[in-house]
DNA sequence: TAGGCCATCTGGTCCT
DNA sequence: AGGACCAGATGGCCTA
């Protein structure tokens, strides 16, 4: 789909005789198709800005159920991403953790004891700004090298 | 002021 | 043919 305009990027020099239509060519005047295409390329760029608006809505949602402790800035779009990923591999642990200990009894305290013995108590705690900046990561640190070995 | 992030435009490719 | 998707280019805004 080579357009007869001439854009920043690509300097079209092997198009401009198609582009041209001489006096014999067809139907439309140059100044018609000029018009059609330039009316198509509105139209494209409007429904690229829609689909881009959908994209980032998404993001937005995203962000809402991704953890984001401590992170007064609004997430990057690839730190989004990140996260997401790292929050559902440890969801998954944390799924298959439950279903190998059957007694739920047991189960608790197996989620006792790993968030009490090192993080839980400082986060619940006073905590400084750098500890709660780093909790997220030090979280799912494990889940996201554990999603790089699996693919 | 450099670097990061983002929105928009644009042309190419694939699909219906 | 036209729409969806993608990636490159570009310019604006913000922050360290």
């Amino acid at each position: 789909m080579k357009s007869c305009k001439s854009s920043s990027a690509d300097s079209g020099s092997e198009s401009d005789s198609k582009c041209k239509p001489g006096p014999e060519s067809g139907m439309k005047s140059g100044s018609e198709r000029m018009e059609s295409v330039a009316r198509r390329r509105l139209a494209a760029n409007a429904r690229e800005r829609r689909r881009m608006q959908g994209l980032n809505t998404a993001f937005d949602r995203l962000r809402k159920v991704v953890p984001q402790w401590g992170q007064d800035k609004k997430l990057s779009k690839y730190e989004t991403l990140q996260m997401a990923l790292s929050y559902i591999m440890a969801l998954t642990r944390i799924l298959a953790e439950a279903e190998r200990y059957s007694s739920e009894r047991e189960w608790i305290n197996l989620q006792y004891d790993h968030f009490h013995q090192d993080n839980y108590h400082t986060y619940l705690g006073q905590r400084s700004p750098t500890e709660s900046s780093h909790y997220p990561q030090k979280l799912f640190a494990y889940q996201h090298e554990n999603y790089q070995i699996v693919n």
